[in-house]
DNA sequence: AAATGCGGTATCCCCGTGGTTACCGGAATC
DNA sequence: GATTCCGGTAACCACGGGGATACCGCATTT
């Protein structure tokens, strides 16, 4: 009848590696604060400075799930105003390599043919709200 | 008043490489989908067969996709019933280490604490249609 | 003649996501 | 007293991606 189905020569998962630690960095700019991250702990308004395009919401949001996940420790400073400082943990730099490997894909990228994304994320800024 | 903002350690992007190759692996299953192309090329029901939980129409979405952004060729092979095999361009080879480097990182977790996650998608199955 | 395999496409519709805007409290500065 | 800085949270809402289902043409098999 048609070709017979040749069997696949990688892993089939009963549970799927790559679902596994992708869902780690699932939500918008969630690789992005991990790059920012990556070298030193920074505050909250230090990351709104790294990533410009970012709403205090969605850094919010994200910084509270990469904790719940267990990539990222949260530390209030007894400064004032108070302040809270944010951190890898063991976890969150074993997806290190990771980012580092689609870093380097991107600068090749970037290096040869220019941008082409502009936003993370899937959706398009709207016109106006109001 | 407050803290000084501390300068990053990591490059600010003028363009962002982490944003422009996560551009190339947008969309449900891509990664899947490059996994399993990874080591030969694939026919579209072989990658159904791997894939169990993908729609044909999604994977057929995503195909166009990934060929539309260089990583993927598609060869229509001269058979009865006609079938298409689908393999991984250089640039897509590109990604493997990335690939390659979430893929060891689902591993350890899963070894450690077994599966959380169970779709790579945000959606959830809905209960009934019609 | 009917069923099966292959490689899709068309339609419908839900709902998760993130952008936008407004607002908070306390301390320090102007 | 007013504004600024800090680190958020609350409410609203448009959008688009993907799941489900039905269907297609062709050729071979039963």
């Amino acid at each position: 009848m048609g070709l017979p189905v040749r069997k696949s020569k990688v892993a089939a998962p009963p549970a799927c590696p790559l679902t596994e630690s992708l869902a780690l960095l699932r939500g918008a700019w969630a690789p992005n604060v991990i790059w920012y991250l990556s070298a030193e702990p920074r505050r909250f308004g230090e990351l709104r400075h790294d990533i410009p395009r970012i709403s205090a919401r969605v850094l919010s949001a994200r910084l509270r799930e990469l904790e719940s996940r267990g990539l990222v420790t949260r530390c209030v400073l007894d400064t004032s105003p108070p302040s809270a400082e944010y951190a890898l943990t063991d976890l969150g730099r074993e997806l290190l390599p990771a980012i580092h490997a689609l870093t380097s894909v991107g600068q090749k990228l970037i290096a040869e043919w220019g941008t082409t994304a502009t936003t993370p994320t899937i959706r398009r800024t709207r016109v106006a709200a109001r």
